[in-house]
DNA sequence: GGCTGCATAGGCAGTTTTGCCTAGGTAATG
DNA sequence: CATTACCTAGGCAAAACTGCCTATGCAGCC
């Protein structure tokens, strides 16, 4: 185990630990225990100021507080939703509402903890997310690496995979043709440069390959 | 509209609103006051009662007390979840407890309701928990008629359906022929009587099809 | 012993797919 | 204007698939 260089270039960068709460004390007491753990931290005072960090796309998880003034907590967690970024939260409450924490999770978040909580059972959550985080972005990446291969495919071509994944009862020549007013022969034509730019060998395996991974 | 007979045969069996709790108090006020509404109410005084009332399979959703005694309501929860029984449920709880409503609601729970609360919202959460499970059952119903349709194959038609599946790649009846080491000829044969037993057109379909039902 | 179901395999004809060629029309682009 | 990309479409031949036929061997069952 030559250990050489180990801090010098990672492959995978390294995780973040967003925190956003209103209260300063708060966020003091929280970066430095993390910090002290090893942890790399950043913290914000509200959700406008998190939105608005550049490098929006560093990975990492949000320890979020649920009754921040302006944007809340659970308004947070519904902006970031509708943005497909990867960022597991864990929910930090003053008062343990269970309307609220029932919200939050079913909204995806891996927790919801009461303040005051002990710094190991934030860590410990935050491992979690950390864990869940990287399932999600390996996830994403295979799902890249495969519509990447998709993504070449013209207008028509995209169609006719379309079609094909959609009707997999109709996928002859002849049906997809009558289906899109053109020649057998041309969709012919189109099939073979799609399982040429694909690089699969039939129109089973594209058809199975768009159902497990998506067109995009 | 003639509306002749409405009560007499129901395609859809009646729902059914199962109620675990130990407080014959809260049993009754609940039972009431969906009986009123036209629920058909069933309830038990504990988790044991409940497992082991006839018919288990009725559907129907759960309004299940957090705090019972003996097995508790998470504990319930995790036996019926590990049956793959569709049953959604609603948890109420004496004392709103945030942790245990995070632990529920990632079981899966419809919500987490605190004692007391008013009728009209546990009837709302009623009809969403209605709601998930007729799409729970249709799911479950697709499912079973095609798992039937695989079933009446045999051990070889199974093997070579496998075989597409796992490598859709590698689908002609020369290449199939080649890894089971018997003829081309007999492939064909094969193909032919699965595609006729599973009423599917084409090795696509068949393959999109398990893909997404599995093969039982 | 006969019957049935399953796996094996071949023949033959018709259809389909696939690969490799040409080629015209259109729209965008340099 | 030339080039490029895309959609269109046909010819032709090899390969594969499909449907319908026969046929053998084996196992289990009445």
């Amino acid at each position: 185990m030559t250990e050489q260089t180990a801090e010098s270039v990672d492959p995978v960068p390294q995780l973040t630990v967003f925190v956003v709460d209103d209260d300063a004390d708060v966020r003091a007491a929280i970066t430095l225990g993390l910090e002290r753990r090893g942890y790399v931290v950043e913290s914000h005072a509200s959700a406008r100021a998190f939105l608005e960090r550049p490098h929006p796309e560093r990975p990492g998880c949000l320890v979020l507080d649920y009754g921040l003034p302006g944007m809340n907590g659970l308004e947070l967690q519904q902006v970031l939703n509708r943005q497909d970024r990867p960022l597991p939260i864990i929910f930090i409450s003053g008062h343990g509402a269970v309307p609220q924490a029932v919200q939050a999770i079913k909204g995806g978040a891996v927790d919801f903890l009461e303040k005051p909580f002990r710094q190991s059972v934030l860590v410990e959550r935050i491992d979690a997310a950390f864990a869940q985080l990287r399932d999600l972005i390996s996830q994403r990446e295979a799902l890249r690496r495969n519509t990447a291969r998709l993504a070449s495919l013209t207008t028509r071509e995209r169609q006719i995979v379309r079609h094909m994944v959609g009707h997999p009862a109709e996928i002859s020549s002849k049906e997809i043709a009558a289906k899109l007013g053109i020649s057998p022969r041309t969709v012919d034509h189109h099939r073979a440069r799609i399982l040429e730019k694909t690089a699969m060998s039939s129109a089973a395996e594209l058809i199975a390959f768009v159902q497990r991974h998506g067109l995009g």
